[in-house]
DNA sequence: TCCCGTTATTCCAATAATGGAACGACACTG
DNA sequence: CAGTGTCGTTCCATTATTGGAATAACGGGA
């Protein structure tokens, strides 16, 4: 029957607050949209039809959100291109809400840390509206494929972003599940399913290196500086479809011998027994023996300890 | 005549882009209002009356303007006591806006190189939209009085800003002084204008201190936490007449050892060869003697120069 | 526990923003 | 140097958002 899926979807919408839904054009969301589409290109400058496009705006209306945006310096507009991006304004409330956020800074103070402990690249990541936003980046800077640049962002689909997941509100669970449904196999499909349980259990994620994970890598990375339009949900989904289990979730540790880790990932708790964020480390060797990766897996965990202890934030009670 | 003032503001405004005069109600404009209110007060939240209130909206918008930034984590709400404050996504966004802007990170670097060497309180701030917007401090963090917290907005009126102005538009020194005269008695706004020259010539801008600056401070400080009405703007205009020449500018350095300096700042140039922002230096102790506040002056111009160079701006021509 | 002031949320008519096209300007190219 | 495509800007009717009041849900105090 096609009735739980529907049912699933309305609780979903009407939990988050049914904004999206009954706002097609809501102009709060567009100028988060061009927000967050500079943030994820940091260092380019793009015209006013280049960010019409692909936040999907009129070039009229483009025209006076970014006239309006330039005004108070949320963007900087370089006259002589006439392009765009993040502005001075932005550095400024980018800082406040660093201080309003204590685990940030604390977060930022450990990854570094583990950065420099295990030589290997270490960020930081949050929830944002279905998608997953990188916050810190620590460790070698700009890794080859520049990953994980801060500001970045990609869509809450597997591998990534488990740990949001595996703690998250039932509904989360039922839509992260649901959304990669109908692009797996019933038996990965029950490996993720099972999985959340392991790394409740477990107290961190980690995932085995391999094709899918690797495909996945490249179209999420290239494709952050185009347009997400069919064709690139149409690839997402494909390579979905093609993770192995291991690639989702490693079960077995020793199992990592053959193709390495492609990440690990621990929870932050905030103080209202959420996940404020997950810190999360790539770059791992592929040669690492079980023993190691159990030991940066507890050193990780560690980290996220100590960063939800000085932000006191609480463990959930399950 | 009249005449010449509204030619001066028209001007004023065509400049500008025209976008705040023919949108009395803009949706940009609120977002950025949102922001900008809770950036200037960083560690406090806010319930949704308070910030309806606070930027001017109806209860029924600033519903929906809230929900809908929350929910892409520009906000974050706390559930139990129904306040926001901002959010994660703006963390990401500001670390993105700074790697778009070198001039940032090497500005914090000399700051605090500065701030080590002559044990004051180093800043940096910005203009926005005819507010003057602060980016970084370094040094004895939150002075007593909490003077200059990052994010915070002050209106570009005598004696701040005065780096800004003095190599801005010209328009926007007409505006400046046009603001300033309906406050100030004809001879010190001739100082006023005499100023400017000067700080072009030295480098710098100085300000001495004294119970005019000294009231303006309180005010603008205490009043950061306040709506900016009628009462709030009779009071600082009424504090901009208070001014003496030397709070305004310190002509003569020996004369500092008086009452002290209130404050130093330099200009960083972009490479547009425009104010990027300027470096500013407080809490200097009141028995400098000239020689050296003329050392300090000069430790501050070779600090923004460093800035002005590795950022490749240029200092413009006349 | 109840009450009361405040707050959050929903709804609809009034209002202001939007999108599309047309214009003017620019840069690039052959 | 002219042609051509793209870009930025302006304009107006259509359309979606806004503000205000009514409603519901708190939360603090006695």
């Amino acid at each position: 029957m096609m009735c739980q899926g529907v049912i699933q979807v309305n609780a979903a919408l009407a939990m988050v607050g049914a904004v999206s839904l009954s706002d097609p054009s809501n102009p709060t969301t567009r100028v988060m949209d061009v927000l967050k589409f500079l943030a994820a290109h940091p260092t380019e400058r793009f015209t006013l039809a280049e960010i019409a496009r692909h936040v999907g705006l009129s070039n009229g209306s483009a025209h006076r959100l970014l006239t309006t945006m330039a005004a108070g310096q949320f963007l900087s507009r370089h006259e002589k291109h006439r392009t765009y991006s993040l502005g001075l304004s932005l550095v400024a409330i980018g800082q406040a809400a660093i201080a309003g956020h204590q685990g940030i800074e604390i977060a930022r103070r450990e990854l570094a840390r583990l950065a420099a402990e295990l030589d290997m690249q270490c960020s930081a990541n949050c929830l944002a509206d279905e998608e997953i936003v990188v916050l810190v980046k620590e460790g070698r800077p700009q890794s080859h494929l520049g990953l994980t640049r801060v500001g970045e962002r990609r869509p809450l689909m597997p591998p990534v972003g488990l740990c949001h997941v595996a703690w998250g509100e039932q509904t989360l669970i039922d839509d992260y599940i649901g959304k990669a449904r109908p692009f797996m196999a019933a038996s990965v499909l029950d490996h993720l399913r099972d999985a959340l349980p392991l790394i409740r259990a477990r107290g961190y994620a980690v995932c085995a290196n391999g094709p899918g994970a690797a495909a996945s890598r490249q179209v999420l990375v290239t494709a952050s500086d185009q347009v997400r339009d069919d064709a690139y949900w149409t690839r997402v989904h494909e390579l979905i479809g093609q993770l192995s289990a291991d690639e989702i979730q490693l079960v077995d540790l020793a199992r990592a011998e053959e193709a390495g880790v492609s990440y690990m990932a621990a929870p932050v708790f905030s103080p209202a027994a959420t996940v404020a964020f997950q810190l999360v480390v790539t770059g791992l060797p592929t040669d690492l023996d079980p023993r190691k990766i159990e030991a940066c897996a507890q050193r990780l965990c560690a980290a996220a300890a100590v960063v939800t202890a000085e932000m006191h934030g609480r463990h959930p009670a399950g």
